[in-house]
RNA sequence: GUGAGUGUAGCUCAGUGGUAGAGCUCCGGAUUGUGGAUCCGGCUGUCGCGGGUUCGAUCCCCGUCACUCACCCCA
């Protein structure tokens, strides 16, 4: 028999969970002070809802669920695991609107799931961390999410990362001024999003590829390419660095596509100085995967992860894809999986997350002395300790040792001697001090130690 | 969907065309009211699965599955 968990899932070991619920925990508490509320939906939606808004690749590697009963035969599908988080709250906004209030402004920590090929840091079930604002078309919106995403990334200990921000409606803007055929616009962003993995020349190669006329191509990529080679020197002054790009850019699409320019301009603008706002990078390259975005776009980078710790942006018509009316709206999704591997990698934990299970364990001297073995620990738990129950009457040997394996730092022993005369015996097995008290005394003893 | 690598004890891994070993873990003992260190002893394998070559395959060949990594795409 087969015991691995299924292709790209895992088993979560309570070293696991508590990692898990570390970062998750940052995570939440950082969303709460930017006024977020939590949301939680069904693992399940009707395929409707999700087929059709990640684009052909993003429907390709959706779980579907097939049909139970009568259906089942058919091989045909009308439910599937939820792709991402953003969808199923269009819909969620879509459904309650009456209910929420007008600026819906959520987190939300829940699975995913995609019919990937699993790789480092990929998985085909995984947690993100998404940040959504809804019902406000200001810039506000975008750089209060862009500093709360640096905040929580500060707090877990990330020094050097990079919030990378692009417009799809200037990228837009780009392609038409480098006479790039609209049909090929999907194409050309796929090819220059790979600017910083393969470089100019495969880049170059790759738009050849796909038939971007070369003259517009040379154009996009020196631009590009000198974008990204002053990147290097952005760290000193990043403001700077950001309006030097805007004003190119300015240059670059010669009056069209102001709107998204001011938009830019904006968020570069108002982005608290000190803050986050240090780590945020224009990026005129960023293009992104899925279909939905409409205007500002994210991605979350750090040094040496290929990939993002994640990622997001505005999409101010996907909710009205569910509602008839448009609900503009913007977020940004924390990948949980990616930011669990670099800190493994890079020993960002706190060393308390691998403390002892119990603060005390209670070990057994016989059969006899159980039932007074249970009350002993019913009357620490009463003072706030944790309190393991060695299970079974044993050698104290074999007792001692398992409490010492686990890390637990104290143990009690009420022997003969002891249940004569109404004492406990304390252990430190850190120090390996021992001392014999009276038994109302003991959670003094162990909460001083 | 494409490519590469790896599958041997609970874990990490050696190894050989004549059906297997180490370290760690685990269990027992030295020490039946005292753990971590040390010493002694012990358990465990359909060598991923199926087929082929061979007198004989864990080893060579083919297929398959799983895992890992990379591409694609993404968090």
């Amino acid at each position: 028999m087969n015991t691995n968990p299924a292709r790209g899932m895992r088993d979560f070991l309570p070293e696991d969970v508590r990692r898990r619920q570390y970062v998750i925990g940052v995570i939440a508490d950082v969303y709460q002070r930017y006024g977020f509320e939590p949301l939680e939906t069904p693992a399940v939606e009707n395929i409707e809802t999700l087929l059709g808004k990640y684009g052909e690749e993003g429907d390709r590697l959706i779980f579907k669920i097939l049909k139970r009963g009568e259906g089942a035969e058919a091989g045909q599908a009308d439910l599937a695991l939820r792709y991402d988080l953003t969808v199923p709250l269009a819909r969620v906004v879509a459904e309650h609107r009456a209910r929420l209030p007008k600026f819906f402004k959520r987190y939300q920590v829940q699975p995913v799931w995609r019919a990937d090929r699993p790789q480092k840091g990929r998985f085909r079930e995984f947690y993100q961390c998404d940040v959504d604002a809804i019902g406000s078309r200001a810039m506000v919106v975008e750089a209060e999410l862009l500093s709360a995403a640096g905040d929580v990334l500060s707090r877990l200990g990330f020094a050097s990362y990079t919030l990378r921000l692009n417009h799809r409606g200037v990228l837009s803007g780009l392609l038409e001024a480098a006479g790039v055929p609209a049909g090929l616009h999907g194409d050309a962003l796929v090819a220059l999003d790979k600017l910083d993995k393969v470089g100019p020349e495969g880049v170059a190669a790759e738009l050849r590829q796909r038939g971007v006329p070369d003259a517009g191509a040379g154009m996009l990529l020196e631009f590009f390419s000198s974008v990204a080679a002053a990147q290097h020197t952005a760290a000193a002054d990043p403001a700077a660095f950001n309006r030097a790009v805007l004003d190119r850019l300015e240059t670059l699409l010669a009056g069209t596509r102001s709107e998204a320019m001011g938009e830019l301009r904006d968020i570069v603008r108002l982005l608290v100085p000190g803050g986050a706002g240090a780590h945020v990078r224009l990026d005129p390259s960023l293009a992104r995967g899925l279909s939905y975005y409409t205007g500002a776009i994210f991605e979350i980078a750090v040094p040496d992860l290929a990939g993002s710790l994640g990622g997001g942006g505005r999409y101010d018509n996907l909710i009205g894809m569910f509602l008839g009316s448009e609900v503009p709206a913007c977020g940004i999704s924390l990948g949980l999986e990616r930011i669990l591997v670099v800190m493994g990698e890079r020993g960002m934990f706190p060393d308390n997350l691998a403390k002892a299970p119990a603060d005390v364990m209670v070990t057994q001297w016989s059969v006899d002395g159980v039932p007074d073995a249970l009350r002993l620990a019913a009357e620490l738990r009463s003072e706030g300790l944790r309190v393991e129950v060695y299970p079974e009457a044993d050698k104290l040997g074999r007792q001692l040792k398992y409490a010492s394996s686990r890390a637990i730092p104290f143990v009690t022993v009420v022997g003969d001697e002891e249940a004569a005369t109404g004492m406990v015996t304390v252990k430190n097995l850190g120090t390996g001090e021992q001392q014999r008290v009276p038994r109302a005394g003991v959670g003094g003893v162990l909460r001083r130690g």
